[in-house]
RNA sequence: GGAGAGAUGGCUGAGCGGUCGAAAGCGGCGGUCUUGAAAACCGUUGAGGGUUCAUAGCCCUCCCUGGGUUCGAAUCCCAGUCUCUCCGCCA
C-alpha cells in the first residue's frame, strides 16, 4: 500500500510513475473520490465535535442537579444527522480503500524502463555457461535414467505438476536445503525459523499476495479461513505484523525452509515438462526488516547471500534487474538470479530478491522507532536463497557426465557422503 | 468434542454510563547525585487521522472486531474473532 498522504499531495507524479510499470488506474477518479472523502469527513467531524461539546455540557449540568432537557432534545437531531453522514463516509472510504489496495508499488529510480521481461537488464554474471563435450540431457532425462525421479507416479497420486524423488536424488534435495540453511545462518547472520505453512487471509493481505494473486493460491476448504503458503515470505514477514521494533535492532534477518504451493493458474502449457514449475516445491527464503535509510544496501547484501549459494555450488548464473513492467506488484526493485541450465541451453530463474520499501510494512503496520522519535514504517525485503527444486535441476544438468552419472558439487560431498550419483 | 476464564497504551495491570485517552507499576527519554556506572530521587513519555508551509495551533478517531441501547459507551446489550485453563481424543 502506498503512502496516502504522498498520493494526495502529488497524485499526478505518482500516477505517472505507476503508469511506467503498467498501471492503468485513472487519476481523475482518484481525485474525485478524495475530494468527496475530504468534504464528508469534514462534515462528520464537525458533527462529532458538536455532539461532544453538548454532551459534556449536559453531563456537567446533571452533576450539578440541573435539568438539561432542551439540550438533550436538540442533540437527538444531531445524532440522526451524524449517523447518515457517517454511513456516506464509510462508503467512500471503502471505495478508496479498494482503490489504494489495487495500486502497485512505485519503482525505484534505478529500475530499468520497460514493459516486458525482454527489457530486463543483466547487471552481472558469474561463471561461464557449462560446456560439455557431449549432448547434455535435461534433468528429466537424467532423473529418469538415474531412476530417482518419477512424474508418472506423482500424477497417479496427485495429478499434473507434481513429482517424486527417491534415493540419492531425494537425499540431494534434502541436502541442498540443509546446505543453504547452514550457509545463511553460519555465514550471513540469518536466524533460522520453522513457521506455519497454513496462513490466514489477513497474512496474505499483509504481504500483498491478496487481493491480486488470489487465483494462484490454494485456499483450503471446509470451515477454515486458511490458505497454503505460496512462499515462505508470507509467514516470515507477517511475524512482526502490528509491531514497533527498536531501530537499534535492525536489520532483522530471518531464514526458513518451507514448502510452497501455487496453483499456477495463469501458466497453462508453460514449463509442463519436469520440475521447473510445480504445484508444490520447497524454498529457503530470506527475509529482512531494514532501516529505510539503508534498505538498498540490504537488498544488495540479501542478493549476494543468495548468489553465494550458487557460487559455492559452482553453478554459472546471471543477475538480472527486472524492468518496471516485469516487477511484482509490491516490489520497488527486484533482482532475479538466473542459473544456467545446459539441458535447456538458457538461464532460468532460481531466485528473486526484492525490496518492498514500506509497501508491505504499511499494510502490516510494521514500524520502527529510535529514542523519542515517532514510529515510522520500516522496509521489508525478501529473496529466495534458493528455490530447492530448481537448484536440484541445476546441479543435475551442470554436473552431468557422459555416462549419465552426476558428480556431487564439492560443498555437498560431506553432506552426501559421496562424490557421484550413479544409476541405482 | 465438553466445561470455564479472558482480550485495555512498548509491556504488566486498574477502571461507579458523564473533565477517561484512560490509575499504578515496569520499560523508554531528560535531569540531579557520582571520578564513572549502578541505586535513589525529580521530570517526561500512547497511536492514527483531518486541516495546515508547519514535527505550531485547532479538531476528530482509537480500550479485540462488527452491530445495538443512550443526549452521552472502555463501562450496558447482541453477534463474531482470537487467546488461555481443565476434561476427552490424538501426531
Amino acid at each position: 500500500m502506498l503512502d496516502r498522504k504522498a498520493l494526495r499531495h502529488d497524485a499526478e507524479t505518482i500516477f505517472a510513475q505507476l503508469a511506467a510499470r503498467g498501471y492503468t488506474g485513472d487519476l481523475q477518479t482518484f481525485v474525485n473520490l478524495e475530494n468527496k472523502r475530504k468534504n464528508l469527513q469534514a462534515e462528520v467531524e464537525q458533527l462529532q465535535n458538536t455532539r461532544n461539546v453538548h454532551s459534556k455540557a449536559i453531563g456537567q449540568a446533571k452533576s450539578k442537579g440541573e435539568l438539561a432537557d432542551d439540550a438533550m432534545i436538540a442533540m437527538k437531531d444531531v445524532g440522526e444527522q451524524l449517523k447518515q453522514q457517517e454511513k456516506a463516509l464509510d462508503i467512500v472510504q471503502g471505495e478508496l480503500e479498494t482503490l489504494y489496495l489495487s495500486m502497485p508499488n512505485i519503482p525505484h529510480v534505478s529500475v530499468p524502463e520497460g514493459s516486458s521481461e525482454d527489457e530486463n537488464k543483466v547487471v552481472r554474471s558469474w561463471g561461464k555457461p557449462t560446456m560439455l563435450d557431449f549432448v547434455p540431457k535435461d534433468h528429466v532425462a537424467l532423473g529418469e535414467a538415474l531412476g530417482g525421479m518419477d512424474f508418472d507416479a506423482a500424477t497417479k497420486i496427485s495429478g499434473a505438476r507434481f513429482s517424486i524423488l527417491q534415493g540419492p536424488l531425494a537425499k540431494l534435495h534434502r541436502v541442498l536445503a540443509q546446505f543453504m540453511l547452514d550457509t545463511h545462518t553460519g555465514q550471513h547472520g540469518y536466524t533460522e525459523l520453522v513457521v506455519p505453512y497454513l496462513v490466514s487471509r489477513k497474512s496474505l493481505f499483509g504481504t500483498a499476495q491478496l487481493p491480486k494473486m488470489d487465483e494462484d493460491i490454494f485456499h483450503i476448504s471446509g470451515d477454515w479461513d486458511l490458505s497454503l503458503i505460496p512462499t515462505g515470505e508470507v509467514p516470515l514477514t507477517n511475524l512482526y505484523r502490528d509491531n514497533i521494533l527498536d531501530t537499534a535492532d535492525l536489520p532483522i534477518k530471518l531464514v526458513a525452509h518451507t514448502p510452497c504451493f501455487r496453483s499456477e493458474a495463469g501458466s497453462y502449457g508453460k514449463d509442463t515438462r519436469g520440475m521447473i514449475r510445480q504445484h508444490q516445491f520447497e524454498k529457503v527464503e530470506l527475509v529482512q526488516f531494514a532501516n529505510p535509510e539503508v534498505s538498498y544496501d540490504a537488498l544488495e547484501s540479501l542478493t549476494h547471500a543468495a548468489e553465494t549459494i550458487l557460487q559455492l555450488l559452482e553453478l554459472p548464473y546471471q543477475v538480472v534487474s527486472l524492468c518496471k513492467g516485469d516487477m511484482g506488484f509490491a516490489s520497488a526493485k527486484t533482482y532475479d538470479l538466473e542459473v544456467w541450465l545446459p539441458g535447456q541451453q538458457m538461464y532460468r530463474e532460481i531466485s528473486s530478491c526484492s525490496n518492498f520499501e514500506s509497501f508491505q510494512a504499511r499494510r502490516m503496520q510494521i514500524r520502527h522507532r529510535s529514542k523519542q522519535e515517532k514510529p515510522t514504517f520500516l522496509h521489508t525485503l525478501n529473496g529466495s536463497g534458493l528455490a530447492i527444486g530448481r537448484a536440484l535441476v541445476a546441479v543435475l544438468e551442470n554436473y552431468q557426465q557422459a555416462d549419465g552419472s552426476v558428480r556431487v558439487p564439492s560443498v555437498l560431498q560431506p553432506y552426501m557422503d559421496s562424490d557421484v550419483i550413479t544409476v541405482v
